[in-house]
DNA sequence: ACCTGAACACCGTTCAAGT
DNA sequence: ACCTGAACACCGTTCAAGT
């Protein structure tokens, strides 16, 4: 009773298309990291052979551009009336801070892709890869007060803070949650010029050893978002 | 007359070490980008087979980490006299500051991996990922009045503004440099979703499209450096 | 229309063997 | 001591062929 709807075979497959494909590799890189993605690997997740892709996807390149794309445009976020209250520039824009920020946290092993491909403009700075989202950004600014040229300044200081807060945050979440292949920070196996005897020429760091490994992300984004916006708001004419 | 010493055969080859072989890999990377770096054709550049290559670097992993500690350590910088005229920790940073920078704009190409690479220790903080320079960083902070505290929180802030800063402005670079394979923003050869015509749909962008392109990295560089600078001022006790 | 088998060129890496 | 030939397992990708 081999019937030719998806029946019992391990596992109903779902039919293939473009978005369920990118779909998967988002959860493959999840789960597994990017190294790890392979055309082969994916498909055999799919229940399909690697060729099949090839029918949805222009290549491994065009798909993780597609990773990047979907998990981007997950971020949608509606600037709201100028007017309201609790919804002015700073507002709007912490907002949007925080929704990129818990962005990264969910795809720790996504966001460094998101944050280093070759972006296809200089107006899609990453984090901020979505038309749309760059749109609504400049829109939302220049309806409160900013001039054109200050929005986009503003736009540009935005992005580089996002991207170093959060490339550093997702990197040692990251970490934590790496693939099974490489021990890292372990106790053992240590690399030759790094291990604690080594560390001892470096007695200052040695010493604040205990400091430098605290996490303190959430607070520090914060406080750097607050000023940020403090900065942001000497462009106001 | 083919003599041992190392004659005509186009090219006297230089002999092999771990030294020379990330060095030459830095030039490749520099010259054709990360992703044509490939064991056998490091090999060919220096001469050899790629077998080669694996007495002196344990794998292509540990020759990008290679890459990277290289790259990093040529940045030495002298703390000098706390109590020097034009010496204080504003300048200290400032000068460092400029140091990574020209570091990222030498080699755009290698930068992100300096900036992705998993660091071997949470008080390794891309793109400071060498020991002495965090130790240094730590020594001249303390030594001009801040806290362990106040210096451990500057060196996190400082390091997430360089990194924010230097990965978008070495990205935008390496495109202009990019390998020859890759159009990127050619005119013709464009993706469907991000044509001129697509542009239509975000007017915004489009009206602004001059300005998001124009580049002022190093007047952007240097206003965020100086009220990074201000902030961390209120760092001090 | 959708998937696959076979094939190609290219990887990283190991190891016994050459000099 | 230093390099290499041969081999292995694994890639991405194409294309004619199957259903």
């Amino acid at each position: 009773m081999t019937s030719s709807t998806p029946s019992v075979e391990g596992r109903a497959r779902r039919p293939l298309s473009r978005a369920v494909i990118i779909t998967e590799a988002v959860a493959f890189i999840d789960e597994r990291g990017l190294p790890e993605l392979t055309m082969r690997r994916l498909g055999q997740r799919l229940g399909v052979e690697a060729m099949s892709l090839y029918r949805y996807v222009d290549g491994r390149e065009a798909l993780l551009d597609g990773v990047v794309s979907q998990v981007t445009e997950g971020l949608h976020l509606d600037p709201g009336d100028p007017d309201a209250p609790g919804n002015g520039w700073q507002g709007y824009l912490q907002r949007l801070a925080t929704e990129v920020r818990s962005l990264a946290l969910r795809h720790p092993q996504v966001f460094p892709l998101v944050a280093t491909r070759h972006p296809a403009a200089p107006w899609l700075r990453p984090p901020l890869r979505s038309l749309e989202l760059v749109e609504s950004f400049l829109v939302a600014l220049t309806r409160r007060g900013f001039s054109d040229t200050a929005a986009v300044t503003a736009y540009r200081a935005f992005s580089s803070f996002l991207l170093g807060h959060l490339l550093l945050e997702s990197a040692s979440m990251g970490a934590a949650t790496a693939p099974a292949g490489e021990p890292l920070a372990e106790p053992e196996h240590r690399e030759v010029g790094e291990t604690d005897g080594e560390l001892a020429a470096y007695p200052t760091i040695r010493r604040l050893e205990h400091q430098l490994a605290a996490d303190h992300s959430t607070a520090e984004f914060e406080e750097a978002l607050e000023h940020l916006l403090q900065r942001l708001e000497l462009l106001l004419g």
